[in-house]
RNA sequence: GUCCCAGUAGCUCAGCUGGAUAGAGCAACGGCCUUCUAAGCCGUCGGUCGGGGGUUCGAAUCCCUCCUGGGACGCCA
């Protein structure tokens, strides 16, 4: 437990006695105490709403409550130096101060770790995110999808849970026959033939590069081969260098996953025909028109959905409900997928089959990750995808960087639509939010290399005295470096890693503040001491929050 | 037509599991470098929280309705 937790844990037990005490509630009921740290430093350290909330039980008014509760609190037993009513009912409380200067030896006696809790208890989630065809090069949505999704997963780790990365691998179906009959064409082209695209084909430079290459390389001897074999080596040629090519952009993004799980796998393994068997077991099937269908319609969705078409193959669903069922049966707490925007009219229906599975949809969470606009020189990139003429990630990764990348991808909500500003990210000034927060990290190591270079030791542990640490700018950035912990359980909660992004920034807000209101490096070494200790928690604090949304803690800058 | 996301300051967005005078960055304006990095700090200006109704002691937040923008609605994936 934090610092602060502890600290709060405190003055809630205090307020469940004063609760008892004046027997508002009655005998055996116990008051859910809130606790908030108020937004304005005048409403004091903490500030609890409990006299509002009571109002209906007591059948007192808020503020009469309020008093009747600071008048049993013991304030002593919580350090809280004073208590004041505020506002329609607010309880006010003014603390004690050393459990701030508490966080400092917290975050630099667990260093990497300051910031974990235990939130999530163990709990195994599974977290399938990208997952895109490899059939081209990914790109600005499959990005933020990557961004999101590993921020996610850090986030989760950060809080408790056990987690899983994993891609799920499209490499069956139609999509994968396009991609061969692309390559197909283009290769007939590089020959000098006459080749038309496929209807669905993929136009992609990097199909045109596969068919160059291998009229090089074989000339015209694969026209030779008859056409089964002839299509089954374009599509494993496509197969592996796309997916090779996906793999080292998700590697340089910084983004690695557990576990690749292949669609060809499922047919092998018979896990389609499993899950075909447990639908028609639980009667959710039907025939019609030729055609297979699943009944999703009692289960909420719009229509019911064909699982086989009428020419004997299946649908794009079936495979993939056979996939999550699978998932399931490899026994996740939990699982979320993080789709495009494009797909999410595909969840009530995935959640349906769920349900008729026989499986709890609720186990299942889908989040939708928004739209990306591109902005550069203030005009929209536009984008076209029969041409194949859209910017790649590693487009992204070349002009502007992995950090900038990571970091705008990751700032804004996921499920809200995201203008992303190419100039601002790669702009080297004030306006850009990645290099305000990695600068604050810069910042302290350089303070360190300058207490270096004066023959002023920085503390490696934390035993230094603590008490120099007594300013109201000192307080104000403790106040935000203990609240990191909670900050990470909130957005694992939520599934909203942006949160940690803005505690980031604000935290690094709180410490530009702080350097300029104060010096370090002093003529008192008692002070100077001081002073590196909390700039030693701080550079923990603010590399973990980094290393949670993948963007890297620069030394220098 | 149905469904999803969004509508908060000039712009981009937080806040949305109900709480105090609705926050931040940018832009605009005005200050701060003899001292640990000015990639920084301090201040000023700026809002009928899309409109209307309801629930509540209290609504940007919950409910209903309407409007606007984007997206999805295939025996494609």
């Amino acid at each position: 437990m934090s610092a602060l937790e502890q600290q709060k844990e405190k003055v809630k037990a205090a307020f469940a006695e004063a609760v008892r005490k004046t027997g508002l509630l009655p005998a055996g009921e116990h008051a859910d105490i809130a606790l908030e740290v108020p937004k304005e430093k005048t409403h004091g350290d903490l500030a609890t709403n409990i006299a509002m909330q009571l109002t209906r039980v007591a059948k007192k008014p808020p503020r009469a409550i309020a008093e009747a509760l600071t008048a049993e609190l013991d304030l002593a037993s919580a350090g809280i130096e004073r208590a004041e009513i505020a506002g329609p009912g607010f309880i006010n409380l003014f603390l004690d101060k050393s459990f701030l200067r508490d966080i400092v030896r917290e975050a630099i006696n667990q260093g990497e770790r300051y910031g974990r809790t235990n939130a999530g208890a163990g709990k195994r989630v599974q977290v399938e995110f990208v997952s895109a065809n490899p059939t081209g090069s990914l790109h600005l949505g499959h990005a933020r999808g990557a961004a999101v999704g590993d921020a996610l997963c850090n986030v989760l780790d950060f809080a408790g849970y056990e987690v899983q990365r994993e891609y799920y691998i499209n490499d069956a179906g139609n999509q994968i026959a396009n991609l061969a009959k692309s390559i197909e064409a283009r290769y007939r082209q590089a020959l000098g033939k006459e080749a038309d695209m496929p209807e669905d084909g993929y136009f992609g430079e990097d199909i045109v590069q596969f068919g160059r290459v291998l009229a090089e390389e074989k000339g015209g001897s694969l026209l030779s081969l008859p056409d089964e074999e002839r299509f089954s080596f374009f599509r494993a040629y496509g197969l592996e260098r796309e997916l090779d090519k996906i793999k080292r952009d998700l590697e340089r993004f910084r983004v690695r996953f557990d576990n690749w799980y292949s669609e060809t796998s499922l047919y092998e393994s018979g896990k389609i025909d499993e899950a075909l068997a447990q639908l028609r077991k639980n009667g959710h099937v039907y025939e019609q028109e030729g055609a297979l269908w699943l009944r999703t319609t009692p289960m909420g969705d719009d229509k019911d959905r064909v699982l086989i078409k009428n020419d004997g193959s299946y649908t794009y669903l079936l495979p993939d409900l056979a996939y999550h069922l699978d998932k399931y049966r490899r026994g996740f707490d939990r699982m979320i997928n993080i789709w495009g925007a494009d797909h999410h009219g595909y969840v009530p229906r995935m959640k349906a089959a769920m349900e008729a599975l026989g499986e709890d949809p609720g186990k299942l969470t889908v989040l939708i990750s928004q739209m990306v606009s591109l902005y550069q020189g203030g005009e929209k990139v536009k984008m076209s995808k029969r041409t194949g003429k859209a910017v790649t990630m590693e487009d992204l990764m070349d002009e502007v960087g992995v950090d900038a990348t990571r970091y705008f991808f990751t700032m804004r909500s996921t499920d809200s639509h995201l203008d992303f500003d190419m100039d601002l990210a790669v702009s080297q000034s004030n306006e850009n939010p990645v290099y305000y927060v990695q600068y604050a990290h810069a910042r302290i190591c350089s303070i360190f290399r300058q207490a270096a270079e004066n023959g002023v030791s920085v503390p490696a542990g934390a035993d230094a005295d603590l008490s120099p640490l007594s300013s109201e700018a000192t307080y104000d950035l403790l106040r935000k470096m203990g609240e990191f912990s909670e900050e990470v359980a909130d957005a694992a909660l939520a599934l909203a890693p942006h949160k940690i992004v803005r505690y980031a920034y604000e935290l690094a807000s709180e410490f530009h503040s702080y350097y300029k209101a104060e010096r370090i490096l002093t003529d008192n070494p008692k002070e100077s001491q001081a002073k590196l200790s909390l700039l030693l928690a701080l550079r923990h604090t603010f590399a973990n929050a980094l290393r949670l949304i993948g963007v890297s803690a620069p030394e220098r800058m």
